[in-house]
DNA sequence: ACTTAAATAGGAATTGTTCTTGATAAGGTG
DNA sequence: CACCTTATCAAGAACAATTCCTATTTAAGT
């Protein structure tokens, strides 16, 4: 079964198991989103990736992010209109955008659910991929706010 | 309450208790919306909707289609990559997108059921909205497939 | 070492969407 | 009804994210 395969080898394993080589950009690419695990988009892992590849281009970078993404190395999260973001975290989770600071967070699925447990799918219907956000304020967010309203009316309990 | 209000309400008193015209450019993306149940492009919305107004510009579209949605008579839909859909469904529903043909259908909530059922939420964050995007294979399709790989292995059951 | 195919850098091109500007239209007021 | 104020519009330019193209470099397998 793939997803256990991923587990068991290297990225090196799987990268070569789909017929590709494992190129310093890729590794590079790859060691980023492992070390960052806060969502970033294909411009954040560019800046990054260049201290250790100095003259690698951006769509090198798309390209790395793109076998990654083909070998089920990462995943791809899509959001609204903003640009893509990567994901190194392989277990079925959904994501939380925070509106304000524009934190992203994985939200675990819980054990023995399944979405169509919420939502009526037709079962004659075939579900091979699901993508799910949720949008809101973090707890963090939350509490500046509340520092701030306190601050504009200082007898408000 | 705002949910029931655009019940109650038609979407002339909608746009307007937003202090805003219903002018008709407006109404005429607003029909064609409500009339395609199809989750149109804001392209196919375009050139659906140059029947009616024949002069009307892509620009007004999407500004059209921003009104209607910051009104809440609109959901704005984006899935991966592609061209963001709108739909004049505004029951709480998902969506699912069928890979081989495009086709987009709405998947109803289940009674009592909340996203937080299935995926875990922090009780200190606060939700305001969640997308959720199923990705398969249509009924449709799937037949077409197998009558295929029957023309292919007549003898296969 | 030689051959062949894969991968890369750099820049051009594309796509979907938003912004800008001057013209037009609508609603409210006297 | 004429006037004023503001919202809305059309057209095209600008923009952001991504993909495509091409010549060059690199790696793997003989």
């Amino acid at each position: 079964m793939a997803t256990l395969a991923q587990h068991q080898h290297s990225p090196d394993d799987t990268i070569h198991g789909h017929g590709l080589r494992m190129t310093g950009q890729r590794r590079a690419v790859y060691d980023v989103l492992m070390g960052e695990r806060n969502h970033p988009t294909a411009v954040e892992v560019f800046t990054k990736v260049r201290g250790q590849v100095p003259n690698i281009s951006l769509a090198t970078v798309y390209n790395c992010l793109e076998t990654l993404t083909d070998c089920g190395l990462v995943k791809i999260v899509t959001h609204e209109r903003g640009p893509s973001r990567y994901c190194p975290n392989l277990e079925d989770h959904a994501h939380f955008f925070c509106d304000s600071c524009g934190e992203v967070s994985d939200l675990p699925l819980r054990a023995r659910k399944r979405p169509q447990d919420v939502w009526e799918v037709p079962e004659n219907i075939t579900i091979s991929h699901h993508q799910v956000a949720f949008r809101g304020e973090c707890p963090k967010c939350a509490k500046k706010k509340n520092l701030k309203s306190e601050i504009r009316n200082p007898k408000s309990k």
